[in-house]
DNA sequence: TATGGATCCATA
DNA sequence: TATGGATCCATA
């Protein structure tokens, strides 16, 4: 996969240019939103441009989510405070990594949208409220371009489709990633729809790093 | 119907109290969203209980916006400039109308929420643009509470799902309004999913207005 | 029961 | 093609 598009507010950028562990948290997204490769011994992501609609969505995710968890050590399923506690109402931020460094600490929050666009528009009021509740220092989202949705499940999130509202954001630390697949080719397989596709492998979850200490 | 959450901004409050036309706009609101009965002939709104999830929800809004429409004269769909022209993406607001008294303008948007929770941060946000645009002076939300949901569509907009994100509309006025059926009974017929409950009538759209002016 | 998501529909 | 919506699923 490879990143195409990209909006960092002014806040997002400072950070970028002043704090070593920001920058360090931003590669290491970068590198795992890169990771993910169709068909699956392929060494790039190339999706069938059969039709429109014609592939799944949640194999995508997969390569993403294994180079976080494994190598990086982010944590899946973090809850906000402010969601679990205060109103006890409301999902955990679905990707979640504190960096530590001199004395330093860094929360970075991320959310790999492929569900609905109105989805993202939860996921982005989500990691707003963790921003304006000062629980996270960075927040994220990842997201396909509209070109790569196009041949992806019916009227999921694309860059350009939640682009009119990441002004929302302004003064916050708010960084959108649209990713494109490098090739598209009708003979490779599709990706699955409905549960086929759906991975077994257990995901590393906040709660159980909680609840191990 | 009747109305049995509500939260109103600082802001909106304020705005109650000081300017008339404004509140005449939150009475047309009120008074339509009460407006909804079932069974058709009934002079309330009962709502079949048999099991979770029974009823559809396109109908439900059939009557509050008749009301709206023929007679307080709102209308529907009407484009923020910020999308329709200068991002050039995105839909309009679901209804709208401008109150005109002494020379004062006041212009207030809503949107009628039965579409999926995810989809009210979707109305949410775009609210939010106009009204940090300056392009709506009042927002409104309508939604069915959390025990009237129960019983429609799964996943339908609640109020109390969306509640722990009212908080990001704090500074701008903004009214969240909770419906919810006057009475339950297994015995009244079910509000149809699908196509079938759809209206039929034309609505009152903006473009038509501009377009006639 | 609660919650994020995945999928397809209707209309312009 | 673009956009809001309606519906049901999977998992905890």
């Amino acid at each position: 996969m490879k990143i195409e598009k990209e909006f960092i507010t002014d806040e997002a950028k400072e950070l970028l240019l002043t704090d070593s562990i920001i920058l360090q948290a931003y590669n290491e997204v970068k590198t795992s939103i890169c990771s993910p490769v169709w068909p699956m011994k392929s060494k790039i992501f190339t999706i069938n441009n059969i039709e429109k609609n014609c592939n799944g969505v949640v194999p995508i995710k997969e390569l993403c989510y294994t180079l976080l968890e494994e190598t990086y050590n982010w944590y899946r399923e973090k809850p906000l405070d402010v969601l679990k506690l205060e109103k006890k109402k409301g999902g955990p931020i679905d990707v979640y990594k504190e960096f530590i460094k001199n004395n330093d600490l860094k929360r970075v929050g991320m959310e790999f949208e492929t569900g609905n666009i109105s989805s993202a528009h939860r996921s982005m009021n989500k990691l707003l409220l963790g921003l304006k509740r000062g629980e996270i220092d960075l927040a994220v989202i990842l997201m396909p371009i509209k070109q790569l949705a196009y041949y992806l499940t019916d009227r999921v999130t694309n860059f350009e489709e939640l682009e009119p509202y990441f002004e929302l954001t302004e003064g916050h630390p708010f960084i959108f990633i649209g990713f494109n697949a490098e090739a598209y080719d009708p003979n490779v397989p599709l990706i699955p729809k409905g549960s086929d596709g759906m991975s077994k492998r257990s995901i590393k979850k906040w709660k159980d790093k909680i609840g191990n200490k």
